[in-house]
DNA sequence: CAAGCCGGTAACTAAACGGTTACTTGATGA
DNA sequence: TCATCAAGTAACCGTTTAGTTACCGGCTTG
């Protein structure tokens, strides 16, 4: 009986895969050119990104690239779809209808906070499909139903606190969010024309935390009773 | 007496320049390459605006822009600067320390607000700049002092309301003015986006309305003791 | 009134760009 | 073991781009 019964697993005998990295990996190639594609557009917006320099940074060539995500507005979306997927994910992991009402609002917007604070190429890529009129992202058919969970948990949530007193009865689940996100986005995504023309370094930890600080007490400010 | 003392009047009597229009004109020229350039580059951001397209834009052609503005680089500085320069004139206008401290700063949010809800242009040029850290800013030497005096008459305005008993003491002025801006930035440069991931028509009036009343609500609340 | 300068035009150039083609390499299965 | 097909490479192509050059024409001034 020869070897011909073992085709189901990929360990062999000659030249493991794992050995000789990055040849003959379409997985790991494709991740590497999405990885590279999120920098890239990243820093340099839609117009400014180039697909060479792409190419180049996943370790591989534009043939490639080209095969895996037709061209480059078809990569383009979905480096953005996998930036929105990231943070929905990560948000609805928070629960924050377990807590109080008020702790679970000022959860939500420290992990925003949070959130945009390590994921600074996401807020580029936010600041790039607006210039672009969310051009892009309007063609996304995975995208629309992501969404409704947040507002959805947020909505309960703020209900809760309305029946139990501590949150006044005009509160809105979209203004709520909309304001999270709005002092988070800004003082990141900004942050160098305000360091710029107010002499100040916003990005010193100890301005961060003081945003941080800030964003919770103005959330709970406009909602409390 | 020939007519060779008349030397200091614009006014001929063969073809006034008034009559046959964009001939030999270079403030005129030089006008229109610059907002011609705005708009370009607000819809464009830096790597997508095209010299070709502002040329044409403006009526002109290439050569005129290089010759008044030296390159693509120097023009979209003299542009961000320019829009700089409108919002803190108009803002300078304002005066909001002569009604109540309650009044000023709510004068102050709504006049953010409206100005940037009628100038999108200086929304995303900001956008642009922030994408390329400040790159061209940095550079400017006229900025530097224009916002001194915004954070000092808004600075004014608070102590005012801290003596008088309806501001709290730890109100910091740079951090209103972030706040203000922050709310009114957010939901109208990234309007496209949150539309569409919301379902929801954020440019509507009734929702512009709402959000007016909710930028003044959310900065008086976070400030009043 | 002639000379020269300045506002303006259009065609051009070298480089960079997105995208393609022709080809090589290596794993798989009959 | 050899045919097949997917993974990968690199040179290439037509177009677009920022920036330039050569030139035109009318206004100002000595």
């Amino acid at each position: 009986m020869n070897d011909s019964g073992e085709h189901g697993e990929k360990k062999m005998s000659r030249r493991p895969s794992q050995e000789r990295t990055s040849q003959r990996d379409p997985e790991r190639t494709r991740a590497a050119i999405l990885e590279a594609a999120t920098r890239e557009f990243a820093e340099n917006g839609m117009g400014g990104a180039r697909v060479d320099a792409i190419a180049e940074r996943a370790g591989t060539n534009k043939r490639m690239l080209y095969h895996y995500f037709g061209d480059k507005e078809q990569l383009y979306l979905r480096v953005l779809e996998e930036a929105y997927v990231g943070i929905r994910t990560a948000e609805r992991a928070l629960h924050i209808g377990d807590r109080s009402p008020e702790e679970g609002i000022g959860e939500l917007a420290l992990f925003t906070w949070r959130y945009f604070l390590e994921h600074p190429e996401f807020l580029s890529l936010l600041g790039t499909e607006n210039l672009h009129r969310a051009r892009w992202l309007r063609q996304s058919v995975r995208l629309k139903e992501l969404h409704s969970h947040l507002i959805g948990e947020l909505s309960q949530v703020l209900e809760q606190g309305k029946k139990q007193g501590v949150f006044i009865e005009t509160a809105d689940p979209l203004h709520v969010y909309l304001t999270i996100a709005s002092l988070g986005y800004f003082y990141l995504s900004n942050q160098y024309t305000l360091s710029t023309i107010f002499g100040r370094d916003l990005i010193e930890p100890a301005h961060l935390n003081a945003w941080e600080r800030h964003i919770v007490h103005v959330t709970l400010a406009s909602i409390k009773r």
